[in-house]
DNA sequence: CGTTACATTTACGTCAACGTAAGCTTACAT
DNA sequence: ATGTAAGCTTACGTTGACGTAAATGTAACG
């Protein structure tokens, strides 16, 4: 019903953040709810920003970093060159994405292989204490 | 030939962190090179624990989280109660690397979007520009 | 009309993760 | 013996990302 605007509270509900939080979020302009009087209404672009700063954060940007890439998914009423920037931004972004990917698949594999060898270990416990008296 | 012991300073150079850094890390506990006199000598261990610690930075975690899953890495003359512990939040640990692969990949996804929807943009700018006079 | 619930601004507090400066050893080269 | 280069300890400073408290506003309920 309010599928257009949130209160604070909601967003608070919805995205597990405190109020701070999203006031602190609006005084670094990562995003800009409207006000209706002194309340902030927060709409569906700040709903799409916020889920993305989250994302972010839970990959170790700073907030700051955040600002920065969340300007790529911004309407496009851009000049060229501006655009041209973003592309050549986004896609660095993109490299460090995929070499996270890679990092990410090689502490995948190290910790499966140390999973193995505690389990093995395990096992052992096990065969001592196995067919007892 | 310095293979098993190195200064503070060739860390430094190795993983490209400052000695504050490594100090604070051994003030943490998080590792704990070995004394000549006065002077720390990094072990084998030390550094390849640096570089879990480095590898968890990256991928958003706290030191204090970092050092708890070190132990994980660790060596394995434990009881067995204990291994299966470590075993338990290893896998916890394991389950988490996973899901954040996976937001990874829909991150990847994302911005790949965003970048072919800037390149139509720019395509667009440039049909303007073709066949000029 | 009072109070309860939810919101706001302002401002100081906190915690993690180091930075940075001061002052002191130790070892080696000049 | 004197730099000087590398390392050490101690301790205060800083930055980012909020927490928390105080004082105030407003809307609806009984």
């Amino acid at each position: 019903m309010t599928d257009e605007l949130m209160t604070i509270r909601q967003m608070c509900d919805a995205f597990d953040v405190t109020a701070r939080t999203l006031r602190f979020y609006e005084a670094k302009e990562l995003i800009a709810p409207i006000r209706e009087g002194q309340k902030r209404l927060f709409t569906k672009r700040d709903r799409a920003r916020l889920k993305l700063i989250l994302r972010g954060k839970r990959f170790g940007f700073s907030l700051e970093e955040i600002r920065q890439l969340l300007d790529l998914y911004d309407r496009g009423d851009q000049q060229k060159t501006q655009l041209e920037r973003t592309y050549e931004v986004a896609q660095g972004h993109l490299e460090g994405l995929k070499r996270q990917r890679e990092e990410l698949d090689d502490a995948i594999d190290d910790l499966t292989e140390q999973l193995n060898w505690v389990s093995e270990k395990i096992a052992t416990f096990d065969d001592d204490n196995s067919d007892p008296k």
